[in-house]
Order: C-alpha cells, then structure tokens, then sequence
DNA sequence: GCCAACGTTGGC
DNA sequence: GCCAACGTTGGC
C-alpha cells in the first residue's frame, strides 16, 4: 500500500466535483508528463491512499483523502481533437497516456500549503519541494500518518 | 501579471 | 548527444 498527493486544479476538478461525481469517482485524465505518468502506470495499486491537493487556485492546500481505486488504463482524452488534452502524437495501437481512477474517502478542512510549509514533519515532502511541479508525488509512509494527524487536530 | 523552475523540442 | 529556445506549472 502506497500514498500519493495528487494536484488538481479546482477550476477543473475539486474535493466538491469529486464528491458530486458518480460513485464519487473520477478518471484522473489529463496528465501529460512522463514521470507523473510513470508513478500511475508503475506503481500505483487499488487501494493506494491519496491526498487531494488543490493547486493554481486562491488557496492551495490538501482538501481532502481519497484512494485510487484502478490501475491505469489509457485516457480517452489523448485521442479527442476536441479535448484540450488531446495529443496528435498519440497511436491508438500504442496509447502513450495514462491514468487510474480516484474516489472520495472524505473531504477534510483545507490544510493550507503556507500551514505546510510551517510543519517541520512535512518537511520532506516532494510537493514542498522547490521548484516541484510534478502533478503527483510519492508520499510516505511518516508524512501520511503526519498530514492525517494534522487534519485531525484543526 | 510576474517570474523561477523545470520539461520538451529540435537544430546541429 | 548537446544545449538554446520555448512552453508550462504554479505560488505569490
């Protein structure tokens, strides 16, 4: 069992889109880097635990925990011309992106990425890490158990 | 809107 | 295979 912190922007999809979705569940398309992609295709299991991260928005922060709750499979928005993802480098015979899908566990109060920052047992996370703009990022075990602890606390 | 950081592209 | 130019991310 893994953790990972995925970014989304709320404008597209937030804790509340996700929470309004279908099974309270949404395919996590639209990732177009290699090593974001890799982490989904490679390594992440049903199961995985998920920090739901809002970013490019007034108040960036974890707004909630979710799971990943399929391995990854290729994302139909690669081969859409009308898509904003849409990539005309993409063969059908060899999809080139990826995703998995991620449900809702619950929402949480936002813990801000200034409150983060403030917290010396976060202080090894990637997402903190300057110049990081990796879409998701591997979490361990010690900052899991430390942001859920945190979110528990406010 | 600015800009630092970093990934990707493409000429050579 | 190098590396400059360019595009994107994302916090501020």
């Amino acid at each position: 069992m893994a953790y990972w912190l995925m970014k989304s922007e709320p404008d597209e999809c937030s804790i509340d889109d996700l929470a309004r979705a279908p099974s309270q569940t949404v395919p996590w398309v639209g990732v177009r880097n290699y090593q974001a992609r890799n982490f989904m295709r490679d390594q992440m299991q049903v199961g995985d635990g998920v920090l739901f991260y809002h970013s490019s928005c007034p108040e960036p922060g974890i707004a909630g925990i979710a799971e990943v709750t399929s391995t990854a499979y290729p994302d139909a928005t690669q081969f859409d011309s009308k898509s904003p993802y849409f990539d005309a480098k993409a063969m059908r015979e060899e999809p080139r992106w990826l995703h998995v899908d991620v449900k809702l566990v619950r929402k949480t109060h936002l813990l801000a990425l200034a409150q983060m920052r403030e917290t010396p047992s976060l202080a090894t996370m990637q997402v903190l890490k300057r110049g990081n703009r990796l879409s998701i990022t591997p979490v361990t075990p010690p900052e899991w158990r430390a942001v859920l602890q945190l979110l528990e606390k406010a």
